[in-house]
DNA sequence: GGATAAAACTACGAATTCCTCAGAAAACCC
DNA sequence: GGGTTTTCTGAGGAATTCGTAGTTTTATCC
C-alpha cells in the first residue's frame, strides 16, 4: 500500500494548519492552535501525523540566486529506453534539483543549478548528454524566475 | 539597491544554519546552535537576518498529489510582444505555482497544478491561452515526479 | 442498536525553548 | 589609536513544547 500516491482527504482543520505552516514554518502550535480552534497537543499531533504520512513537510527553502548560483535552467530531454532508469541518473546528479516525467515533445524535464555558465555546459555535456538513452536536450536558460509558491492544497 | 538579485556572501555557519534548517525547518535554535558552534541567541539573529534578507524562508511544502491535485504539467509558451507583462497576468492565476522567463524556443514556462485533467484543459483554453500575445503553447503532462529537493546552497 | 475498539482531543505539570536586554568581544573605518 | 558598528554571549522571566493520562468522539463489528 503506497500511501504516496493516494489522497488522504484532509478535512478544513487541517488544511487550515498547512496554510499556517505555509505562512511561517515557524509558528508556534499554541498560536496556529488558536488560530484554527485546536488545543495545541491536537495540533502538535496533527502536525506529527502530517509529516509522517508525507503530505507536508516544514523546511528551509533558499534563493539559489543569493546563494552565488547564478545560472539555472530547465532541460528538456528526448529519450530512447526506460526513461525511470535515466531519470534516476539525473536526480543522483549534485545540480539537477528537479526531475519529472512527462508526456509530450520531451520524456523528461529536469531543472538545474549552477554557479555559472561554464558549469551548466559542462554538467549538459559531460554528465547529462553521455548518459544512455539520453537522445537529444534541450535547454532552457532561466532569465528571470517570476513566481514561486508552496500554497496549493490549500485554495 | 535591490538586495535580491546579488549574492551577499555566506560564511560557513550561517551554511550551516541553513542546511539544519533544510533538514527539518522546526529544529531549535538551542540544538542547531549545538551544531554549529553558537549560541541559542546568535542562531536566533541569523535566521532572522537571513530570513528578511529573502536569502531564505522556513515554510510548509506539500505534495500536490497527496491533496487532490492529480494533474499537473510544465507549459512552454511562445509569445509576441513584452514576455514581463505576460508572466505577470500567468502568475497571477491560482493554479499556477511556477513562471519563469527562459531563453530558447520557449518564452515562459509555467507550471500549473490541476484536480483533474478537465481542469487543465479549462486552464490551458480559457486562461491561458486566451491571454494577448501567447502566441502558442506546449503542454508537457506530468506522468511522475521524479525528484524534489530544497537543499541547494550548501553543497 | 449496543458494545467494543480506535482515534482524536483536552488538560496539566515538567522540561525546554524563546525573547529581551545589557555588556563583552570583534570587526571596521577614518 | 579612538570611535563606531556589528556580532556574540549570558541571564532572567515569559512562553512554548513535550509527555502523559484521561475524556470525548468517531468508527467498527456483530
Amino acid at each position: 500500500m503506497n500511501s504516496k500516491t493516494r489522497a488522504a482527504q484532509l478535512d478544513d482543520v487541517s488544511k487550515a494548519i498547512i496554510e499556517q505552516l505555509q505562512e511561517d514554518g515557524r509558528r508556534s502550535y499554541a498560536e496556529i492552535g488558536k488560530a484554527v480552534g485546536l488545543s495545541e497537543a491536537a495540533v502538535r499531533q496533527r502536525v506529527q501525523k502530517l509529516t509522517e504520512a508525507g503530505v507536508m513537510q516544514v523546511v528551509a527553502v533558499t534563493d539559489p540566486m543569493q546563494l552565488g548560483f547564478y545560472r539555472q535552467a530547465m532541460i528538456g530531454l528526448r529519450c530512447s529506453g526506460d526513461t525511470r532508469a535515466i531519470a534516476d541518473k539525473l536526480a543522483a546528479l549534485e545540480a539537477v534539483d528537479y526531475v519529472v516525467l512527462t508526456a509530450g515533445s520531451f520524456d523528461i524535464m529536469a531543472e538545474v543549478v549552477c554557479e555559472s555558465d561554464e558549469d551548466l555546459i559542462n554538467l549538459l555535456n559531460e554528465q547529462i548528454r553521455k548518459l544512455e538513452g539520453v537522445v537529444s536536450t534541450e535547454t532552457f536558460v532561466y532569465l528571470k524566475l517570476h513566481k514561486q509558491l508552496y500554497n496549493w492544497g490549500t485554495r
